[in-house]
DNA sequence: AAATTTTAGATTAACGTTAATTTAAAGTCT
DNA sequence: AGACTTTAAATTAACGTTAATCTAAAATTT
């Protein structure tokens, strides 16, 4: 049998309450009296019941974190910088998937508010869906969204700054020339894809450019997807001198497209990818591609997180990390 | 204030127990309470506390998980296994990463006994220490240890087979003539190192053929250090014509290196990772590798570990999963 | 020395559930 | 019709903590 308070107070002949105050440091304890206790209590092999004491507790010291898509190491490195922050604050981490579904979204939110966390990290799907809002907004619990928004609820999240990065990439290869764009743009019912694209549209406004619609798929966001997309507009004899692609795995998929292909990248076609995660400079040729602050964006979610579970007072506001564009060999001009 | 049990029974007139039962789903409740009571739960938008419940309940329904090193995909994919199961069977995760750091792995277990897991599912480092090994045998929970095992407790891993991985590795390098190669072993605390390192020597053993052991570099296992090992190998003048690297990660910055000594890979030097990542088939060479299933150990772990709590008699025993060479563009001569 | 304050600890009542036991009414059997 | 059984629910007692309140002795003040 697991030793309890009560176990250590029978052992010792003092009160539960006073092993209780004991362990916990609470002062007005006789100095003899507090290393008796903990002298038996590390005898025992005391564990404390976190569970028992979150009873109490008006706080559990549990948040949770809902990541959308486990296979991309975005949100690995997201979800490191909210456990670095978690362990700084003592937060413990209840972590669940989603794979970009937004029952399952739903359905993990409920279950971890049923473990009764004090907040809520989120990566979320159904930017505008009018019922998956109004889940939030009825949620008991703080709760910041990491790296996307939903649509209304804007102040809870902490951004990188989508438009901006899209918009740079396109003037870069505007003003490089290019014409025809093969924009590999993401999933439709996510907000990245959503403000991507309105930054590409800036740049074809700003340089008083038409953009050429037909150029544009909206991918999933894997590998494969890349890959295939490529071939597909290679077969259907589409001209083109540049990919933009939403995350560098697409990237990856377009660069061996590209090469089984006999392009040349950056000769033949420039490709610039989004994320910059660590495999991108190893790539060959190195990618170019737009670095987010990923470990920072969720560090910073825990931070923003702990601030409003401290006081739930707090107004919500959107914060935009910035971006910036990487030139690695996928590119040709530099600048 | 959030409803409760209580807030329910006060609103419908029945008793707390009846109302716990209706929404546990006990029989013996008359068909109208029970749609009564359900209804006025949904009205009152009653979350189960499911903190209290097993404060009363034998099983949490948590488990902890502790990987290794979340910035290695490999290990996201294991988690992603045992995520799958865990959700299959009901339970949910508590979360941590080590970062390799024995203590962190202790001081993580204990807070997640403190949570009242049901079991433990780890990636542990420090296969040889006896205070580590201590440790664990003291443990009041089941756990499994996922693709590493430590000293004296084998029984409780599930494992990929890491000897026959490297020695088929090096078999097939030694039988295509190869007598010089770099051997970019893995971390010296960890398991996995020291059963590849058999393997490697079983296959030197089994053809007869003598090992140069300065040949062999033991690194951490990020890109950054297979790309300074190589050249710091080149810069030695040693010479060699194949690498063989501890994980994919390793053989990335390899790759790199060897690109940059205009040195090509499969012609000049064979180059062969292992783990077998998603990346791996999109390298440029695609990268050959030993393929470890990383999916399937993380949802047999899980399994495995059900198994135990379920039934704390069950005696433990190793499983070895079988890993598979697969030649891609990294290596020249098929088989 | 009596009155007051401080100290060290005990007692009691929760927190939201669940499990075991009990009760009362309704049904069924002989 | 009286004796059992079944059904539907209530009552009570936990689970391991913590917080608020209380008590008795010791130390300090006047």
């Amino acid at each position: 049998m697991r030793a309890t308070l009560k176990t250590i107070a029978e052992a010792t002949g003092f009160s539960i309450n006073t092993v209780s105050r004991v362990l916990r440091n609470d002062r007005r304890i006789s100095n003899e009296t507090s290393t008796l206790i903990k002298g038996k209590a590390e005898e025992l092999g005391y564990i404390p019941d976190a569970i028992a004491s979150s009873m109490r507790k008006p706080k559990s010291m549990t948040i949770g974190v809902v990541s959308a898509d486990s296979s991309n190491p975005f949100f690995s490195e997201v979800i490191r910088g909210v456990s670095e922050k978690a362990e700084e604050l003592g937060y413990q981490m209840l972590i669940g998937n989603t794979e970009e579904n937004a029952s399952k979204e739903e359905h993990l939110i409920r279950l971890f508010l049923s473990r009764k966390v004090d907040g809520l990290i989120v990566m979320p799907t159904s930017e505008k869906e009018e019922k998956h809002k109004a889940f939030y907004s009825a949620l008991p619990v703080p709760y910041i969204f990491a790296g996307r928004y939903i649509e209304g609820l804007e102040d809870h999240s902490i951004l990188h700054s989508d438009e901006d990065g899209e918009r740079s990439v396109f003037e870069y290869l505007l003003r490089n020339g290019h014409r025809s764009i093969l924009y590999l743009s993401g999933p439709e019912n996510v907000s990245n894809t959503g403000a991507r694209d309105r930054g590409m549209e800036e740049a074809f406004r700003a340089l008083g450019i038409a953009a050429e619609k037909k150029n544009i798929f909206h991918l999933a966001g894997h590998a494969e997807d890349g890959y295939k997309a490529v071939n597909t507009a290679l077969n259907r004899g589409m001209e083109f001198s540049a990919v933009v692609c939403f995350n560098d795995i697409i990237a990856m998929g377009v660069l061996k497209s590209l090469s089984e292909n006999d392009l040349s990248v950056p000769d033949d076609v420039e490709v610039i990818g989004y994320d910059n995660l660590m495999f991108s400079q190893f790539m060959k040729p190195a990618l170019s591609t737009v670095d987010v602050p990923k470990h920072r964006l969720g560090y910073k979610a825990m931070e923003v997180l702990n601030e409003h579970i401290e006081n739930p007072e707090l107004p919500y506001r959107t914060e935009n990390l910035p971006v910036r564009l990487v030139f690695r060999d996928s590119t040709a001009g530099k600048r």
